[in-house]
RNA sequence: GGGGCCGUAGCUCAGUUGGUCAGAGCGCACGGUUCACAUCCGUGAGGUCACAGGUUCGAGCCCUGUCGGCCCCA
């Protein structure tokens, strides 16, 4: 391969799917030491992670691509660095999102309702959707370069999972942790189905505040009531005053009428009212309002249930039976307007309840649900938190996980939809239950009960998602089987997913793993932040600021968006997105790309006589802060700060080893010979160890270049930097971590003045225009430095164009040249000849500036250092500060000697 | 009402055991076709790190309070 044939820019477009195909066609995305194959060794510890599963039939977006790209960035590192890693990828059925996304679709083309088709047709349409639409996500996530093991795919409705759940739900049932009861639950009266507290958002909304009368029973008095539902009047069973109200203390115990239906209604004292708001009193709807509910328990006030499942007056509500909720709230109202009943009407903002789903309000209502008693399991999972068992990153997120685990209610499990795992509880004639795997195992225990053969029905409700989300880890391994995948790879290493679901999924995997398998079913809990767009707004497709992940991908490639996301970030922050940011990573990629064409290039080139082994500076410089990189990737992976890691390497690439060394390598190449050779020993281990590095980041610019590399170094016989080529970079191992050589700060300061000096002169040339081309003749006199600058004055005399031919370094000059422009660089004076441009007094005034500068350092330093801080200080703090101060004392008395000629 | 987070350059954000003139990308200004890259190179301007106290030899970072913004739960 040459670098001639290699394009000019990195094409993305001709790289990913041919790459991600070599990968997968290879098995690079299988477990190493996979327990299924001879030669297993269980003590090997794997890494593990199960993929939070998508919905079945959704679309990419960019929570996948954020998920996936921190996900492969770590099982690719743990990969890479040997260690037997396994990625489980999968999906989730999603039971109101699919249903609904089914229903709208069977609507739409055959104009057919889910009760037209009845159960059984309506589930084989659903599968038959599923069976089409499935695969459309699991391809988009393989775009995203996701080295998942495909082979160990699961669903959750796949037979295996559904196993899983019905043994969960079992063992719950018959532990006493699972009941069936009337309960006030959250009721969506769209989708028909009831729904966790969860699942419901609360958003402030304009509202009314309606006042009315409460009469008393045999009076004229009334107390005045504010209620935003005045519909829920009809299911009043009390209203309540503050025990301490005097407004209202002396009607506590006598009744009150309900209006319109008239009924007789208690007033009770309860601390729980608040005496500013409203009225003061407040009427109880037990059957319709969380709080009520609750003080309705406490004062055993018997609940009214005045609504049906689609949210329309019942049979309790009198004349307004069969009105919407709506409708007779308005009804209601002129009804009582004409009693005489009204006072007034305010404008109000609530917080008002809606299904995240379907978008409606929805009820609190009384209905027979199945329930979770959770309170056993949040404690384990509490205390799995607490011990260290499980560690939650970023740290923070722990109180919070604390703060709801410690007030967690009962979790309604039961969905009155189709699409789902069945609940296995069956009913005998008599309503008695029968919990059991399967139908036969359920009439069994019928047939003991009975003593006889009965009809048996099951019940029709479905669970929760997040039921059978909450056993993935552990699910998809085959539990509750033994199988050889459970037993060695669970507990998995690490979940991964956003801050949003820490509730809805990581609490519920860590309770039920507890309780299942009784290991936490991981060690960590990873959360990432939520993308927004520029201004920090959620993306919405209403506010139309959504940015796809695919058209990101065609336009600007993969290892942009992976990068961007992975490194613009830091854990669990929100981070706002902008396709600007992915064009400058998509910059990135291509530097890559253009160093190894230069790398390329370079060893195409490459002289046969064999490598120097001494060094020079340049190569020295660039190996030790490859090591001291190498160290701090590590350091910070091992805290999970992925994100500067990935800052830290692309600030490395671009801002130290394609500046800086690339250009001396070029001189060093160009030289010819042996030191020819080491040069591009060198250059083709470090472009390959940074390879390595970048690779879980941007996986596929970096296989590309890689697989080139090789090709090239592999002619030449260059060794790759672990030695032998491996046959990819996917799979090659990670850098070595090397201790610090002492001789390190040394060759960093060394350099570091050779970059000084450099960049003085640029910046000089620069200021006095001096045309690009033109290079300069310069006197140096560089004191202690001498040698130093003499020995890299080719490197300089190239990178800050000067002529070597009309340069000289010395120790000291006897005499100043007049009419020059003099750069003051620590001990070294560097003189260049613009007399023409230069103005005396110009200069001078240039001096004095930079005189000032450097004597208010100095006096900084001098006051830092005769203080407590030379005292309390550490050494290595104290000299490192030492050393400036002598190297501003330095630069001061060259500038002021400077200065004297010029007068 | 309870809990959590944030306030750093014009914009978007880094800055994790507190170490001393505060960083990046984008944007801006000036200059560049030398054979890796104009998706580039060089140079530069731009910040009282919200505010007020405190701890410390030393605070963007730790503590307290104030102001401003956001999120979750009830």
């Amino acid at each position: 391969m040459t670098a001639n044939s290699l394009p000019k820019t990195y094409d993305f477009k001709n790289t990913e799917e041919r790459v991600y195909s070599m990968w997968e066609s290879h098995g690079y995305f299988k477990p190493s030491n996979d327990p299924n194959h001879p030669g297993h060794d269980p003590n090997l510890k794997p890494f593990v992670i199960s993929i939070p599963p998508p919905n079945v039939t959704g679309e990419l977006h960019l929570g996948h691509a954020v998920f996936v790209a921190m996900e492969d960035l770590m099982i690719r590192y743990h990969r890479m660095k040997g260690i037997p890693t396994l990625w489980v990828p999968g999906s989730d059925h999603a039971g109101i999102a699919t249903q609904l996304q089914v229903e709208k679709y069977l609507l739409q083309t055959e104009e057919v309702t889910r009760e037209e088709l009845g159960r059984e047709e309506f589930l084989k349409r659903t599968w038959e959707w599923k069976q089409k639409y499935g695969s459309i996500i699991t391809q988009q996530i393989r775009r995203l370069g996701a080295s998942c093991d495909w082979d160990r795919e699961r669903f959750t409705l796949d037979e295996g999972l559904s196993e899983s759940v019905r043994d969960a739900f079992l063992h719950l049932y018959e532990k006493g942790l699972i009941y069936r009861g009337p309960r006030l639950i959250n009721w969506s009266p769209g989708l028909k189905t009831a729904v966790s507290d969860l699942e419901v958002e609360y958003a402030e909304e304009q509202a009314t505040l309606y006042h009315f009368k409460y009469m008393l029973a045999g009076s004229e008095d009334f107390i005045p009531v504010a209620t935003t539902r005045p519909e829920t009047i009809l299911g009043d069973t009390a209203v309540a005053v503050h025990p301490q109200d005097e407004r209202y203390s002396r009607f506590i115990g006598q009744s009150v009428i309900v209006p319109i239906l008239g009924r007789l209604v208690p007033v009770i004292a309860d601390e729980y009212v608040d005496r500013e708001f409203g009225t003061g009193a407040l009427k109880i709807t037990p059957g319709h309002d969380m709080n009520d509910y609750a003080i309705g328990q406490r004062h055993s006030l018997p609940i009214i249930s005045v609504l049906d499942r689609e949210a329309r007056i019942n049979e309790n509500g009198g004349k307004y039976q069969g009105m919407d909720r709506f409708g007779a709230r308005k009804k209601i109202w002129a009804d009582m307007e004409t009693q005489g009943l009204t006072i007034k009407t305010v404008p109000y903002t609530l917080k008002v309840p809606r299904s995240q789903r379907g978008g409606e309000i929805v009820e609190p209502m009384i209905s027979t649900q199945w329930f979770v008693e959770i309170k056993p399991l949040a404690e384990k999972a509490l205390a799995a938190v607490r011990s260290g068992a499980i560690r939650i990153v970023p740290d923070h997120f722990e109180k919070v996980y604390f703060n709801w685990l410690e007030n967690i209610q009962d979790w309604c499990i039961s969905r009155q939809l189709w699409w789902g795992h069945r609940i296995p509880v069956w009913y005998g004639p008599d309503g008695q239950q029968f919990c059991a795997r399967t139908e036969k195992e359920a009439a069994r225990l019928a047939k003991v009960h009975y003593g006889k053969a009965v009809e048996l029905e099951q019940d029709p409700d479905v669970l929760d998602t997040w039921f059978s989300s909450g056993l993935w880890p552990f699910s998809t391994l085959g539990w509750p089987s033994k199988t050889k995948d459970f037993e060695y790879f669970y507990p998995t290493s690490v979940l991964e997913t956003g801050y949003d679901i820490l509730f809805f999924w990581v609490a519920r995997m860590i309770m039920m793993g507890l309780e299942f398998t009784g290991q936490p079913p991981f060690h960590t809990v990873y959360l990432h932040g939520i993308i927004r767009d520029e201004q920090s707004r959620k993306m919405s497709k209403t506010l139309g600021n959504v940015i796809d992940p695919l058209i990101v991908m065609d336009e600007l490639g993969t290892d942009a968006l992976r990068f961007t996301l992975l490194v613009g970030s830091t854990p669990g922050k929100d981070m706002n997105l902008s396709v600007k940011k992915v064009e400058a990573n998509r910059n990135f990629a291509n530097k890559v790309w253009n160093a190894g064409r230069l790398v390329i290039s370079l060893l195409d080139q490459a002289p046969d006589s064999p490598p120097s082994t001494d060094l020079t500076l340049a190569d020295r410089w660039i190996q030790t802060r490859h090591a001291q990189l190498i160290r701090d990737v590590e350091r910070l992976f091992a805290s999970h700060q992925y994100g500067e890691a990935g800052r830290q390497i692309y600030e490395f690439f671009w801002s130290e080893f394609a500046d800086w060394y690339l250009e001396i390598a070029k001189l060093q190449v160009a030289a010819g010979g042996e030191r020819a050779s080491a040069t591009l020993a060198h250059l083709v281990a470090h472009l390959d160890s940074c390879l390595r590095l970048l690779h879980p980041f941007t996986p596929f610019v970096t296989e590309e270049l890689w697989q080139q590399l090789k090709e090239s170094a592999m002619a030449k016989q260059v060794p790759s930097t672990s030695g032998v080529w491996p046959e990819a970079l996917m799979i090659a191992p990670w850098p070595k971590e090397t201790p610090p050589a002492s001789d390190d700060s040394l060759v960093v300061s060394d350099f570091q003045l050779v970059m000084d000096i450099v960049r003085a002169i640029r910046n000089l040339r620069a200021e006095k225009q001096v045309k690009p081309g033109t290079k300069l003749a310069a006197v140096i006199a560089a004191g202690p430095n001498a040698e130093l600058v003499n020995q890299q004055l080719a490197a300089i005399a190239a990178l800050a164009q000067l002529d070597p031919d009309r340069t000289t370094v010395s120790v000291s000059l006897p005499e100043k040249p007049a009419g020059n422009a003099t750069l003051v660089v620590g001990s070294v004076e560097i003189h260049l000849p613009l007399a023409e441009m230069v103005d005396p007094e110009e200069e001078r005034a240039r001096l004095e500036k930079e005189l000032v500068e450097v004597e208010a350092q100095i006096t900084r330093l001098q006051s830092l250092l005769s203080g407590d801080f030379a005292n309390k200080a550490p050494t290595d703090v104290v000299s490192r500060e030492r050393a400036r101060l002598d190297s501003f004392v330095q630069t001061a008395e060259r500038l002021k000697s400077q200065i004297d000629t010029l007068k």
